[in-house]
DNA sequence: ATGCTACCCTGGCAGC
DNA sequence: TGCTGCCAGGGTAGCA
């Protein structure tokens, strides 16, 4: 399930071969990948062709290409849960799931998702240079490695949900996932049912964030239901993982056996005793 | 405005 | 061995 991490470690995998070259083929294999949320209106995918790529970034979970041929248009590519972006030999054959294929002067990008969560989108991108189309419908979010103290406590000070749905709602923060949320909880020793987080405690909360995202930048992500980098290689961060997929298991602090509990529809990993309401 | 649930989708796996 | 049914979750629509 691509975070912040793998979809950071991806990007710098598409930019190192992407950028600076033209988009020469951009096919799409299953035409409804192509879509907003909203009725926004996107691009016609053939009047990217022949650009250039100026810049390649990520946004939270989201992939933004920058491309320019006469016009300067914005691709994303968002991963969802199962979306794997590989390089691949021209004309190579296709993998199932293989959705789309971005070629950029004969270098061949793959778009595969089995569950179809991901998705594509292009538009004209904003005039005077920042931000994103809005018809990419792109989380507005901060990025969790920058914003400041004053603006995370702000974000969820006064909110009355428990703070593991705030930390996945993307409005607030962008690019945390239900493995980053449970790992930066358990490090921060918050509950993650717990509401109405005191200032001292939603500072802790951001070291957390930042210390695990960081680290599993370094480790190149998450190795979970086959996660794999636009190179076809795992990350390791999994290795790492405290609380995450560890329910039952001893607590690493305490030996309490980790519990797991649905909330806000996703499963949240937690050592009982070590975490405080 | 905010919070919460249902739903989308398929591979993998437990249990029979 | 083979089948059934459940589970994983990023994001949004729609409702309270």
């Amino acid at each position: 399930m691509p975070e912040l991490p793998e979809v950071e470690t991806v990007a710098r995998g598409v930019r190192a071969q992407a950028l600076g070259r033209r988009l020469t083929e951009f096919l799409l294999l299953r035409p409804d990948f192509y879509r907003t949320p909203g009725r926004a209106a996107l691009a016609d995918p053939s009047a990217l062709l022949g650009a250039v790529v100026r810049r390649v970034e990520r946004a939270g979970k989201y992939l933004v290409l920058t491309l320019e041929n006469g016009g300067r248009w914005q691709l994303l590519l968002h991963l969802g849960m199962s979306g794997r972006l590989q390089w691949a030999a021209p004309g190579q054959a296709r993998e199932p799931h293989t959705h789309a294929i971005l070629s950029f002067d004969g270098h061949e990008l793959h778009f595969r998702d089995p569950r179809r969560f991901g998705r594509i989108a292009a538009a004209p991108a904003p005039e005077g240079g920042g931000g994103f189309a809005p018809a990419l419908a792109i989380a507005a979010g901060w990025e969790p490695l920058e914003a400041g103290a004053e603006e995370f406590v702000a974000l969820f000070r006064g909110r009355d949900a428990p703070i593991k749905n705030a930390l996945l709602n993307q409005k607030l923060l962008r690019g945390v996932g239900n493995i980053y949320a449970d790992e930066a909880l358990f490090r921060a020793g918050i509950h993650p049912c717990a509401r109405r987080l005191s200032r001292a405690r939603l500072l802790r909360l951001r070291q957390a964030v930042r210390a695990v995202l960081r680290e599993a930048v370094r480790a190149g992500g998450s190795s979970i239901s086959d996660y794999r980098d636009s190179d076809g290689q795992p990350g390791w961060f999994h290795l790492r993982h405290r609380v995450y997929g560890r329910t039952g298991e001893p607590c690493l602090h305490c030996g309490t056996p980790i519990r797991q509990r649905v909330l806000g529809g996703r499963s949240a990993h937690f050592c009982p005793r070590c975490q405080k309401r």
